[in-house]
RNA sequence: AGGGGUGUCGCCAAGUUGGUAAGGCAACGGAUUUUGGUUCCGUCAUUCGAGGGUUCGAAUCCUUCCGCCCCUG
């Protein structure tokens, strides 16, 4: 019997590596699958030295590589509106955009296209067949989970998707990957997917803006809760709301950010407990679950590495959501992801996906 | 010019009878981490506006000078 075949989202990193190399064990037809991302300046000075080392690597470990040029989709897909998303004072989230737009977009329909059957990442996450069709989940491990960033890619993407390290533990696989003297091409965290050098977003994205003809906006002042001024800040768009380092102001307590007033080109600072807010509004919604099959009981997270809480989920007449926490929350960042989710026995459920809009103010004191 | 107050790390701020400089903020470094943030850990004044004196020993006592801040002219 001929085994199915699977296109691999291969990155260079361990956990796309290890991906490949578990559906193979498992008895499937595994090919590596590389999208280079990255536009030519953003790429790091020996990308195509990874880039060879990779393609060397399938040859080692037997199996084809595909290599697919997809910079200008992602330029236009993942980097301009991340760049337009800080213009407008939102803190977005490329890599929720990327996974929707890029991943199980342009890359997934690459894979079935050239005739793969399946397509399969390296994500800490898991996907059922249901009857209603595939079901997203919380990956086993709470602590590596993903299905946060996975939440806006539209129900139909996630079809012939497979994830094959949902079950497993990284420190596991490391362990595993070691056991057959197989390395990675990249043996750090994956960071270098990110078109951020060095993390720092601060640094690129004035290129970028200007790049683009977008303008990101000037110095201003930072004021408290009260009115009273009690510094500058440098641009809105260095910026997130509940961010509390690097605002360089000294107080007598620790500041947090509240909101940005882009009229009054104003930062709005308070303190710890004024930055903790109890729900938000988020825009049109990826629903991987209908709202009519969505249980009573809804959980939500608003930020990556927050848990689950309890939540209040309205769904407005446009599309939108309505969250609410039934306990105070982080302060939720416009631009950020909010990801709706119900307990099954199972596990973690995604039931919905959306960008979060504006913070709701329930009788704190607030951004305007 | 008189009267009162005050001067401790970049900022806020403990330091009561002299005993050999708390803490918070910021900053920096690290841990965590496929965004931004959060959180956690660590490092940060041989010196207390300046000079002189008393004392075994002073940021704390005395003294002189300087700088701010109020109030009254």
């Amino acid at each position: 019997m001929k085994s199915a075949k699977v296109a691999v989202a291969l990155s260079g990193g361990m956990d796309s590596l290890s991906a490949l190399l578990l559906l193979r064990e498992r008895g499937f037809a595994a090919s590596g699958l590389h999208g280079i991302f990255l536009p030519e300046a953003l790429r790091p000075p020996d990308w195509l030295e990874r880039l060879e080392a990779l393609q060397r690597q399938a040859v080692d470990l037997d199996f084809a590589l595909r290599v697919l040029d997809l910079s200008a989709d992602f330029s236009r897909l993942v980097i301009q509106p991340f760049v337009r998303a800080y213009a407008a004072g939102l803190t977005p989230n490329p890599c929720a955009a990327c996974n929707a737009a890029v991943k199980f977009g342009l890359l997934r329909r690459a894979a079935l296209d050239g005739g793969s059957g399946w397509f399969a990442t390296g994500h800490y996450a898991r996907l059922e067949e249901r009857a209603d069709g595939p079901a997203l989940l919380a990956a086993s491990d709470a602590s590596k989970d993903q299905s946060y960033f996975l939440a806006l890619v539209p129900r139909e993407s996630l079809g012939r998707v497979l994830f094959p390290l949902a079950e497993h533990a990284k420190s596991e696989l490391r362990a595993w990957l070691e056991g057959q003297g197989v390395s990675p091409v990249q043996p750090g965290e994956s960071q270098e997917i990110c078109f951020i050098p060095g993390d720092d977003y601060r640094a690129l994205l004035p290129g970028l803006a200007k790049e683009q003809g977008v303008e990101l906006g000037g110095p201003g002042d930072a004021v408290l809760p009260d009115g009273r001024r009690i510094g500058r800040h440098q641009g809105l768009w260095r910026y997130t709301e509940g961010q509390r380092r690097g605002l360089g102001l000294a107080y007598s307590e620790p500041l947090y950010v509240l909101g940005k007033n882009r009229r009054e080109n104003t930062l709005l600072l308070g303190g710890r407990e004024e930055a903790r807010g109890c729900g938000c509004r988020c825009g049109r919604a990826n629903y991987l679950v209908e709202p009519a099959e969505w249980p009573a009981t809804r959980l939500a997270r608003i930020r990556y590495r927050q848990p689950a809480a309890p939540a209040e989920v309205k769904i407005v007449p446009d599309g939108g959501l309505d969250l609410f926490f039934t306990e105070l929350a982080d302060f939720p960042a416009p631009g950020q992801l909010a990801a709706v989710y119900a307990q099954e026995s199972g596990g973690l459920r995604v039931l919905a996906g959306a960008v979060i809009e504006s913070a709701v103010n329930c009788g704190l004191t607030g951004p305007a």
